[in-house]
DNA sequence: GTCTCACATGATAATATCATCATATATTTG
DNA sequence: CAAATATATGATGATATTATCATGTGAGAC
């Protein structure tokens, strides 16, 4: 606190960082793999499109993204291809927007 | 429990007031606007852009937005428009992404 | 090899987001 | 009322997201 104006808590690459992970969750379809994978350890692709009434090639594109940005890994095994969390941290963001009911939009 | 295949946690509206929160905060200039608010009360939006090193129009863009989608609410007092944080949870949201240093993006 | 299942990929079009600029409005001061 | 300060708004173009469709590829079964 050298000046009198206090500038952010947050330097401005944190800031980045922050939103990139946000905005690479900040969707329906993935939040929904992720709050998946939260308590499932691992899924194929299969598994994760039922659970979630998507269509493949839609999963598919999220599931690649994410594991991309670096949220989520795969391994494959015979046929099928596994997705895990490898950023575990952002199941403490889905526990918090779960926990508080957001009744007033 | 009533199907063998288990389905989601998360029902599907749920999943999308969840993505809606997540996306409206998903920007480096937002995050740091809750950021602010998180530790202050109210502050104005001219506060907010020194604080944060933005423009002014742009800065409104962006509060106004929040305002709209009920994150943020506002109180004239003469010539300034303070802000504050409605939507309290987002706090946490934030709290998560601090702790957590996300080192391997 | 070929068939089938499981998944990935590329192209595309529709739509949404973001930043910028110019301008408008509200409030106080004189 | 005019001027200055603080903030809001509308238009625009650039860019990013999203969903869809068609097709490609990998692996096991036969």
């Amino acid at each position: 606190m050298s000046t009198s104006t206090t500038k952010a808590l947050l330097d401005p690459e944190k800031l980045e960082k922050v939103a990139f992970i946000l905005k690479t969750i900040a969707h329906p379809l993935r939040i929904g793999i992720v709050d998946l994978l939260t308590t499932h350890e691992r899924l194929s692709v299969n598994e994760i499109c039922h659970k979630l009434d998507a269509e493949q090639s839609l999963t598919s594109h999220h599931l690649s993204n994410m594991k991309l940005k670096g949220i989520l890994c795969s391994e494959r095994e015979g046929k099928h291809m596994y997705y895990s969390l490898k950023l575990k941290e952002v199941t403490k963001v889905i526990d918090c927007m779960e926990q508080c009911d957001i009744a007033g939009l």
